[in-house]
RNA sequence: GGCGGCAUCGCCAAGUGGACUAAGGCCACGGUUUGCAAAACCGUUACCCUGGGUUCGAAUCCCAGUGCCGCCUCCA
């Protein structure tokens, strides 16, 4: 089994193979932290969280580097208009370190929630300005950047390959530039290195072009450089980010390395709302915090899973309502399994179930291994189910192998690699000593009276009350259970 | 205007030349199970946007058309 994936520099599906054997360098563009992160961050985080735990499911050992940008991401576009971090500090009369805290902790805190791992290492841009402040004196020493009026500039016209990856060629950016003319500029496509503070511009370091600040491209360059060599292996970012800010870090990368930047560019599609594009300016922006008050993060997390990564997700009630049930449904069948297991005999696995876990595996993993389709995982994952439920509603003794056997499946695939599958299910209460499991009890034995006694009004008026206050009674032929309604 | 992507069952969504008589989820309708439910299981529902072409063979490749979307401002 070969894992191949989708390179946006080539535009075709490739068989990976990383610089280093068993070693993966992975760069990932972060976030820029104004505000919460909203629905757009989790499908793109979550989606290489499934990469990266694949990855070390492959047994590669992988670093995983994700920015913080906390400077030089401005509003207009890369070279042009305010900090963001520094014009929302402003307005929220905060200093930008505060400012920057609060969003970076909120990023982290969701990100979290959504169950993916945590970066190996997550870089902050003000924390290496020396380390890019060095970069743009390599380029304008070797030519391939020029100061002007106190920024520095880089000079695409130096590098001849500038646009292999979007694939826009420079007389056309000049032809369409909605940028206005930029006076400092050689040519209105290059881009900034270093920008000149101004007067009361707060957030400023000394540089040998003056008081200053990093352009934001810098900070990939430099960041990935430092920390994973001067060859990635994976570079991921949105696909929104193609076109300036990731032909820009090639440009800086390879002019100043002499040698390719990223072996394999992924990209991840945008999420709409509704059919439309999620946009600050349409104001329809979905925090994350908001989707959680509504959908457990494991839903979002399955949602987005549902669909390819280099595909757009809708966002929508109706979508997301139908994620729940089917995340519901595979729960249900993995508390089933647990909770046979918790009571199971001795016993081994039956040759035919060995086989068929042995098929499922292997479609789970081809599937994957075909650029990440986690939406054909998830679909093992459903047939997997539907035999497990089967199995344990038959009437037939199940041993405690098969059932653990079972179990680790789900563990490994639906839990390591996906992470959607929880390592154990809280809503189900039992314990005998727990208040409420006692009241539970009282309630579930004076109903079985009940209801042997063919008092069908009573039984039902006390399973319809639960149900309205969040609780779902299930009668099944071995006894009633119950758990709270999500 | 330039660049790129998408169009598959009522909805969401895989599949990108031959075991596709097209995965999976949601919904709907039958049935099994249940005192009735719930959960679960079984079953039913697609000539793959249109028109040409290539090929022994196309949802999958090519051309044209139609529609939608994204990037080139903000934004992962």
């Amino acid at each position: 089994m070969t894992l191949k994936l989708y390179n946006s520099l080539t535009k075709k599906k490739e068989v990976f193979t990383p610089l280093h054997e068993g070693f993966v360098s992975m760069y990932v563009c972060g976030p820029t932290v104004y505000d919460h992160p909203h629905i757009g961050h989790a499908k793109s985080y979550v989606s290489f969280d499934v990469i990266v735990r694949y990855l070390r499911y492959l047994g590669y050992k992988v670093r995983y580097v994700q920015n913080i940008t906390d400077v030089g991401h401005l509003t207009d576009n890369a070279d042009a208009g305010e900090d963001k971090i520094l014009k929302r500090a402003q307005r929220e009369r905060l200093e930008p370190a505060e400012l920057v805290e609060i969003y970076t902790r909120s990023y982290f805190e969701d990100m979290d929630a959504l169950n993916n791992v945590r970066p190996d290492i997550s870089p902050r841009a003000t924390a290496h300005i020396p380390e890019q402040i060095e970069l743009v004196e390599k380029l304008v020493s070797e030519g391939f950047a020029y100061p002007s009026k106190g920024s520095v500039y880089f000079d695409v016209q130096k590098y001849k390959e500038y646009g292999k990856l979007s694939g826009r060629k420079q007389e056309e950016l000049e032809a369409g530039a909605r940028v206005e003319i930029n006076p400092e500029k050689r040519n209105p496509s290059d881009f900034a290195l270093w920008k000149k503070a101004e007067a009361g511009h707060i957030m400023r370091w000394r540089s040998p072009w003056g008081d200053g600040f990093p352009g934001w491209h810098l900070e990939c360059s430099a960041m990935s450089m430092k920390y994973l060599g001067q060859t990635l292996d994976i570079h991921g970012g949105g696909l929104e980010n193609i076109f300036p800010h990731h032909e820009c870090e090639i440009a800086q990368s390879e002019a100043a390395n002499k040698q390719a930047f990223v072996r394999y560019w992924l990209h991840n599609n945008m999420v709409t709302v509704n059919g439309q594009k999620m946009g600050k300016s349409l104001g329809n922006f979905v925090t994350l915090k908001d989707a959680f008050r509504k959908y457990h993060p494991t839903t979002i997390r399955f949602f987005i899973l549902t669909t390819h990564y280099r595909s757009p997700l809708d966002f929508s009630n109706e979508a997301l309502d139908a994620a729940d049930k089917g995340l519901e449904r595979l729960h249900n069948a993995v508390e089933l399994l647990r909770e046979r297991l918790n009571n199971a005999k001795d016993g081994e696995t039956p040759p035919h179930i060995i086989e068929k876990l042995a098929q499922y595996k292997k479609a789970f993993l081809e599937a994957m291994d075909e650029d990440f389709n986690t939406s054909g995982a998830i679909a093992v994952l459903f047939d997997l189910s539907k035999d497990v439920n089967s199995l344990l509603s038959d009437g037939q003794e199940v041993g405690r192998k098969c059932l653990e056997d079972i179990d680790t499946f789900y563990r490994q695939l639906g839990g390591d690699i996906l992470g959607i599958i929880p390592k154990a299910f809280e809503s189900r209460q039992k314990e005998e000593s727990d208040a409420l499991g006692n009241v539970m009890n009282v309630v579930i034995n004076t109903r079985t009276e009940l209801r042997k006694a063919k008092q069908w009004q009573l039984s039902d008026f006390i399973r319809n009350k639960l149900l309205e206050i969040g609780f779902v009674l299930d009668d099944r032929p071995d006894g009633t259970t119950w758990k709270k309604t999500k």
